[in-house]
DNA sequence: AAAATATACCTTGACAGACGAGGTATATAG
DNA sequence: CTATATACCTCGTCTGTCAAGGTATATTTT
């Protein structure tokens, strides 16, 4: 059983943000590490992985470098800026009231 | 503060089937519960909720009658399915699963 | 040596659900 | 007689997800 992309919706940035709090990753590693920690449940498809890296970009939210790889395929690494880290705030907070919410209404 | 879109997005249809759950009901009524009940931190836009009633009755989970309103505007009544009712035990396993999914990722 | 698999990146176009903006009609309050 | 509340509905836009496709390098299998 795994997680509706109708669900995963919404949460994809707060999802990519709160695994780059821990450190900096790359788009590959951090698919890997997501369905990982899930047990498969929740999967961010790649297409779905790259076009949430631009609107975090773009929003100031995550900054980007290449990494140094001397030997096999390059890496694009995603580091978490200063506004990603409120940013990552006020998702968690809305979660935690949309979660209350939700149960609220599903009786 | 209230529920964002892309979170409401994917629950539309099991917070109406839990509405019908307690009495069938109508559009306009429906409406105005859900708001009383999350004290206004999520409402259903008529569109979006009239979207998902003509999916639901596709779905054979709701059926639909006229009231009998003898004075003002005619009612159009939801009434819930057996089916409805098994979907609605589905959707609820899907958000008990997925609570616990997203909490798991966004520490 | 060739083929398959894993690692790693990316783009394009289709699809579906939420919703803004608009519409209709009836009843009541000012 | 003009708002406001009740009650229904549709159309078109927007946005995020994802299937399907692509590139390139390294390792493992046949």
């Amino acid at each position: 059983m795994s997680i509706t992309s109708d669900i995963l919706r919404g949460h994809t940035e707060a999802i990519i943000l709160s695994h780059l709090l821990e450190q900096d990753s790359y788009g590959y590693q951090i698919n890997k590490d997501i369905m990982k920690k899930t047990d498969n449940r929740c999967e961010l498809k790649e297409a779905t992985l790259y076009s949430a890296f631009r609107r975090l970009e773009q929003a100031g939210y995550i900054r980007t470098y290449w990494g140094d790889e001397t030997v096999g395929a390059r890496r694009r690494y995603y580091s978490i800026t200063e506004e990603g880290r409120q940013a990552y705030q006020s998702y968690k907070r809305d979660w935690e009231e949309a979660k209350l919410t939700i149960d609220q209404l599903l009786k």
